[in-house]
DNA sequence: GGGCTAAGTTGACTCGTTGCACTTTTTTAT
DNA sequence: ATAAAAAAGTGCAACGAGTCAACTTAGCCC
């Protein structure tokens, strides 16, 4: 997985950062998001609230702590895919092999409960994966030979990223996927024809 | 179009509502969203920085003055279609003639920038548009005849919100919001052919 | 050991936003 | 018409998020 840190500087950088990760997460689960302050935070984890910011952007990033890579694995799956699949046939089975297992976790149902119910965290949710909108629809085009700002690559990398919302909180993911992408695959299809 | 208010105190009130909101516009065109507070917003509208609030839910919504309605109207194309058009067709109509308009007026270029070039704006705006899909995703779902949290239908309504922030900034407009609906249609026939 | 650099501290500051207590204006009921 | 209720607005103080600059500390490298 991730390469452990080397020096002792970075081994130590690293158990603040995780230190502060930990105390926040477990008082937001706790009290609540909006009744932990940053300064809550900052003393739980024994650190002033600079140290805080010098590690996390903003407070909503408290709770999204393993971020990151997703892009690069979602442009890879794009680019690497199998000879023969088509792209949304590719994104198709990453989705389902990749994101899933994620939210199958079990102490995952509490923290689900607290992004739900607070809007700054949903929010904050939604702008995570729609921020790699451009990357992904840039990969789409180049597989598909087509000018980087065709259109129709910017709404199907759009429409995938909106899976995780789309389907959030159903019962049956899995199915739940499977019929976002039925609709994505025909409209793709039609629009590449030409 | 809306109505004159009629006691001489919704007049008041809209007046000064509308002094904030032409303070608050004039003053972000000049020097940009982040270089201007609300005290700067509420000294040059002469009123107390918890007036503004009073009026406004929070800064971004004093750039996004005429909200509202757009809701209603949305599931009113929905509702009211022409008899044998199908929801899809519905949409791609109203999309056409109702949205397209307000995007081509000509003040809106600098107006545009300041959105495109705020962050905080940018994301005011996506959620100000996709918090319109329960609304819609219900309308769908009971014109269909299926059950209230259909996935296909919120999906639907997902991806016809996510229009405007789609073709944003596009040459030809009209056919960018063409292209897009091609893509839903064909998805959506696929899906509801069960 | 001594200099360099990055991590952390401290404290003051800005800004968005809210709560509270108070005045003024408008509406409504008597 | 007048008193009471309701609404709009004000001023002020406060809170929390986030930034900034100056400083201390500790690990790194020669």
């Amino acid at each position: 997985m991730t390469v452990p840190p080397v020096s002792r500087r970075e081994r130590k950088k690293a158990a603040t950062r995780q230190a502060i990760a930990d105390a926040a997460l477990r008082l937001f689960l706790d009290r609540g998001y909006d009744q932990v302050s940053i300064r809550d935070i900052a003393d739980a984890a024994d650190v002033s609230t600079t140290t805080v910011f010098k590690h996390f952007s903003g407070k909503e990033a408290l709770v999204f702590d393993q971020d990151e890579e997703r892009e690069s694995e979602l442009v890879a799956a794009v680019r690497q895919r199998a000879a023969g699949q088509s792209i949304p046939d590719a994104l198709r089975r990453h989705v389902l092999d990749t994101w899933l297992p994620l939210a199958a976790h079990p102490q995952r149902a509490a923290f689900a409960d607290l992004v739900e119910s607070t809007p700054a965290l949903r929010a904050y949710y939604e702008r995570m994966w729609t921020r790699h909108t451009d990357a992904l629809s840039a990969a789409i085009a180049d597989e598909t030979g087509v000018d980087h700002d065709d259109l129709a690559c910017v709404a199907l990398a759009r429409f995938v990223l909106e899976i995780p919302v789309l389907t959030g909180g159903r019962q049956d993911r899995r199915a739940a996927v499977e019929t976002i992408f039925d609709i994505l695959t025909h409209g793709w299809e039609q629009a590449s024809r030409r």
